[in-house]
DNA sequence: ATTTGTGAACGCATTCACAGCT
DNA sequence: AGCTGTGAATGCGTTCACAAAT
């Protein structure tokens, strides 16, 4: 019954805060879609658009204020208050991403790593996250209220740590892990799949290298 | 002239060629647009369309051959060939990225990580890629052939890198920084914002939450 | 004069449904 | 009988264009 929100508009939300964000720190007052629209590349009927799914923001003929609108986007997206967040996988990536500035700063906390290696188990990362053993994941979660997490593991083992974190009570998770486990309604998953990355870029060289065979119109 | 090829098509190739590894690893000698499409949360119609881009690959009333189409998707992706990789930042992301396994099968290999703190460059990753000096740039590129550049330094420094690493003749890069640098017709970047992620994932917490205000129909 | 908010038009990707092979 | 390949239909997000507001 809720006005149903596009994913792309919800991503987009996240820039317009970083550039308002931006736009605040450098003591701007006020702006336009057209603005904010190119500099993220877009079109400012887009930016207009995204914004009225959640009310009239703007004054016509003036434009925003800068610094109630990213209040307003920062409230959108529930980054208003804390958001423990739970990481799966001490590995490099893991690790990494543990420390990454964008995941402690503006609502995220990194609460703990998990992880099943012993030698990994009771160090901490440079930030100060520690790592904790696997078998902790529920109490954390259960102890933290979170609500987040982030998969780092290999790739066997990421549908068991969804269905547990899924079990505890995560209810968003960001996986990195190259599998798409199914999760039940109301779960929310996003794929940051690297490798599919790297060799969809691969294509558009391919593409052009001809590829060895070059049948077209005769 | 060419038919063009749309983006989503490219990422489901990867996932196309993944599932038809696996599936090769297994012993399995058939399929079809079904079983790849179900390993992919996919309709099938969407697998044999995208796969029709490409030509005729598959037999009536039976299916594909595994080998052979894992073979011609790995062709259409290009990774029929070596494909060296620079990573332009030698930082937790940019060092985590270098040791990724799959940055380091498929016809992926990273040359170099480059950086400019002197306590980082002589070293190496544990993989043992060597982290060299920034200025480097266009002479590794040029030694190695490089067309593929992956991008994780700090946001001021990206569009700089971006402008070298095009003038040096790179033509797709990876970009794990939070900006979005515009780049010339021909070279293509595709964008993984980690903040981007985790915030639009939020989003789905404070839609259940309620965001405090609460006024729907009367 | 300027810029928002929005219904209408457009374009594109996904899905359907069936004809065509094996 | 079974599965592919594909034109047609559908659905969805983006862009246009303009009325409303200051």
């Amino acid at each position: 019954m809720e006005r149903q929100v596009p994913e792309p508009t919800t991503r987009r939300l996240s820039l317009y805060l970083r550039v308002l964000a931006d736009m605040e720190a450098g003591e701007v007052e006020t702006t336009s879609s057209e603005q904010i629209a190119r500099r993220c590349n877009l079109n400012p009927a887009q930016v207009r658009k995204d914004l009225a799914h959640f009310g009239g923001f703007g004054i016509r003929g003036v434009g925003y204020d800068v610094a109630g609108l990213r209040q307003a986007v920062a409230g959108i997206l529930g980054l208003d208050r804390e958001r423990p967040v739970l990481i799966v996988g001490a590995g490099n990536l893991g690790s990494a991403l543990a420390d990454y500035p964008g995941f402690n700063t503006g609502g995220f906390r990194i609460v703990a790593l998990l992880d099943i290696d012993p030698a990994k188990i009771g160090t901490r990362t440079r930030r100060g996250a520690p790592v904790c053993p696997l078998e902790q994941l529920e109490d954390l979660v259960a102890k933290h209220g979170v609500e987040m997490a982030i998969i780092a593991v290999p790739a066997p083992a990421a549908p068991e740590v969804v269905d547990r974190l899924v079990a505890a009570g995560i209810r968003t998770v960001l996986n990195f892990a190259p599998v798409r486990p199914v999760v039940p309604d109301g779960v929310h998953v996003r794929h940051v799949d690297l490798k599919v990355e790297l060799e969809s870029l691969s294509f558009f060289l391919a593409e052009d290298e001809g590829d060895g065979e070059e049948e077209e119109d005769a």
